[in-house]
Formats: C-alpha cells, structure tokens, sequence
DNA sequence: TTAGTAACCGCAAATGGTTGCAATAACTTT
DNA sequence: AAAGTTATTGCAACCATTTGCGGTTACTAA
C-alpha cells in the first residue's frame, strides 16, 4: 500500500482531482500488480474489474485514467502483442520488457544488460532479438525450440 | 527499379500472386521512398494514391499487402507516433529509426550505434532518448530548444 | 457551509487497423 | 485455349483506442 498512497499524493500534488473513479483505477492496478504474477494488467481487465465496483465505470474514462497515470509516472504501459497493458510502475529502477511475438509473453530485464544487449540476452535468457527499430520483441526460448522442425524451408525473411 | 524488380521476384518465388493491387503499391512505396526526404510513407498516403491508380482499391487491401510486403523482407514498418508507415527495406544493411515524441519526426540511425548506444545519442545527434522498454522514441534536439521555457516546473516525472 | 469554477465523467461517434465471407481472378494443368 | 483450384479481393462488420460534448462533481474560496 506504500506506492498507492504515494500515487494519491503525486496526483494531489499535480493538482489533478481525486475522482472515485481514479482512486478503483488505482487500487485495481496496484492489486494485480500483486496478484498476477506476471505484474501487468490488460486494459480491459481493468475496465471489468472497476465496474464491478463501480457500474457506470466507463472504458473511456479507463484509458484516460491510465494514461494520466503514465503521464505522472505512477504506471507503466507495456505493449504485449498489439494490446495495451499497464502496471504499477517499479519504484526501485525501472526495468524493460522482451515481449515474444509467437506466445505474447512478457519477460522482465534489468537496464543494466543494454550495453551488451545482444549477446547477453542470447546466452542468458535464450532470447533472440529481432532489432529492428529497437522494438525489443523477438522470440523467447520456449517458442524457438516449439518451432525448430518447421522452420527450415519456411523462414520468413528470404 | 533494381529494388522493385528484385521484390517482384521475391513474390512469385514464394509463390504469391502477382496482382495490379501489390504491383500498384509495390510500386507507390518504392517511389515514395525516393520522393519524400523521410522515405516513409504513411498508409493512408498509399491508400489514396493507390486509389488514384486503381479506384476500386480497398484499404484493407493496402494493409494485407503492405504486411504481406513485410513478412517478405520487401518492405520495412516504422512507427512514427502512433500511426504505421512503411518503407522499402534497406538493401545495405538495415537502419534503425529514432522518433521524436513532439514532432513525430523520424530519424535513421546506423546499427553500429547500438552499443554506445544512450552516450553517442546524446552526444552525436542531441537525442535524449527514454529508454522504457527499449523503444526508441525521445525528443529531438530542435524540440528540446523550443520547449526549454515551460519546462521548469511542468516536468512530467514528479 | 455554501456557491463558483474548471476538471472530469459518461456517452456516443469517430479513428486506425483487422477480419470473415462470398465473389473474383491469377496461376496451373490439361 | 479452356477449365479447375485456390489465393486474393472488396465489402462490411468488427476491434481497441481516442475524442467532442454537455452535464456533473471535486476542490477552492468566501
């Protein structure tokens, strides 16, 4: 409960307006942080969980919510797949994601491994990365030996 | 026309049909990336000029296509904001793209860089990037000039 | 504690992008 | 050159997300 006081407190502080609608947003993002053990929330399991306790709850006010929270820092949107997804943003450093393009799952990784990038996440995670535009999506272990008979004729590039 | 005619082949190799629809934007990226100084295109900026080619064009149409294009290597994804664009692919050798949050503008960036990555940005292009989840969007050096005056106490991040 | 003001909300419509389906047309075989 | 096969198209419906707007509500100041 420490980061969600402190979330009220920076929106208090910004001068944004303490709405029940912020403080289920909130608290339900904070709670599947915990829950989850992946961290993040989809934004409609968010919209589902706030009507439940509070029916009029719109989508709409789901993502502006979010969204202001990202924008005070309080969350942290993640893209899994072509989804959105958000989670209580990690007070001690931040830490970046590596999202598989065949399972979709989300992989947390700490900031100091940008510098060798590559190599490291080969040999430590299994991970290749496809690079291109410094998007850090690619394919995980489990998806890479899943798919190992089938790739030898059909590789995508060439 | 080299390029053109080489993603031609690369179709009928694969065994995809050669249809005026991808030949008309086969042909509409390829001279886009030669007009416009950036080299993207956005998809709605092949939409309507693959409709003045072929009126019956269809936008869903525009999109298979484009991402048919992609899964073949033909053709490249960038997004610049939150919107596609497309480009021919670089034939020597990938680039990779810095975006600029304010002006949306996009910039290429030799691979070679990765490594000093965040240090050479700074240093070399005036690029401040924000690293989270590894994409590379940030604020460029001419929009960081213009926004210096209203950023004392608006800061974003608490 | 009440009145005033602007931020905020719910709604509904719009946007960029994707997908299911029946009709069409590009390639193959003859 | 004609017929068959199946990928591809155009259309329309759909999806996730954003936005305009008029009414509502949290905060401010009296």
């Amino acid at each position: 409960m420490i980061k969600h006081d402190k979330a009220i407190e920076t929106l208090r502080l910004k001068g944004h307006r303490l709405t029940p609608q912020r403080l289920i947003v909130l608290s339900i993002i904070a709670s599947g942080s915990e829950a989850s053990g992946s961290g993040h929330m989809g934004v409609d399991e968010v919209y589902q969980a706030a009507k439940k306790a509070y029916p009029y709850m719109d989508i709409a006010t789901v993502y502006r919510t979010l969204h202001l929270f990202k924008g005070l820092g309080v969350v942290t949107e993640v893209a899994i797949g072509d989804r959105l997804h958000f989670e209580l943003t990690d007070p001690d450093g931040h830490h970046h994601h590596m999202v598989c393009r065949v399972c979709n799952g989300a992989f947390n990784l700490s900031p100091h491994y940008l510098a060798e990038f590559r190599d490291t996440l080969n040999k430590e995670f299994g991970f290749e990365p496809d690079l291109e535009h410094f998007a850090v999506s690619g394919i995980c272990a489990k998806c890479q030996e899943a798919g190992k008979a089938a790739q030898n004729e059909e590789a995508i590039q060439n």
